[in-house]
DNA sequence: AAGTTAATTAACTAATGAGTTTATTATGCA
DNA sequence: TGCATAATAAACTCATTAGTTAATTAACTT
């Protein structure tokens, strides 16, 4: 990920209403006015937010018939994840308790496989 | 952390320049001259970015004569880590890999100990 | 006291961003 | 065909942001 594409990403997260849609994307697809639904802001300006988003890689759009299913796209994230590890560990003062909490989720995962 | 702190801290986030100044600071605290050096801009602006910064709560200045120390502040960053995790895994299919990775990096520590 | 260095404040410009309303495109349905 | 729905595009307003230069504050130095 290369230094726009970082300022990309961060610039569409630091709106709330955009972080919101990813929150109700994290649920499942959903459409435009789906999404717009809950903001009491235009349909037109929610539209122009998940341009932003799309632009930025956060979203994708595909087509069924008038609608324009949204999903998130997780990579900016995890450019973002990746970004942060050179800060990690100015907090995270004990790599055991990392690897108590990778083990601790690696448990709950087996258990909710079963 | 509140909603609009995360925002702040991602419009702070979102400028290369203040990126690049953070990135500095994990190496320890400059002044504000030490800092604005390698950019092509005036002081004027990147104070403001260090202005910008602080009000994020990114960094903190001190004073040391006629210096302002600054120095790297985390705790928005963790802020970030936090509401990352929600979309952590959509990206982390296993966390046999997390756990493997903590594990090579304690293992790194205390080698390093030595 | 006078001058130098470090940093901020003030005033301004140009570009960008978030929102609006109105118009347009595209699909589905009677 | 004609109409309703879903979404985008165009044109505009208002506020914010990034940068500039010039002026000011504060501390050290001679």
């Amino acid at each position: 990920m290369h230094g726009d594409t970082l300022s990309a990403t961060f610039a569409a997260l630091a709106d709330p209403t955009r972080r919101a849609i990813l929150a109700r994307l994290t649920l499942g697809e959903a459409s435009v006015s789906e999404l717009a639904g809950p903001f009491e802001m235009s349909l037109v300006a929610v539209s122009k937010h998940l341009k932003v988003l799309e632009t930025a890689g956060l979203i994708s759009k595909s087509r069924e018939a008038q609608w324009r299913p949204c999903r998130l796209e997780t990579a900016p994230l995890r450019g973002v994840d990746d970004w942060l590890e050179t800060y990690r560990r100015f907090w995270s003062e004990s790599l055991d308790k990392l690897e108590a909490y990778a083990a601790s989720l690696k448990r709950k995962e087996e258990k909710d496989a079963k």
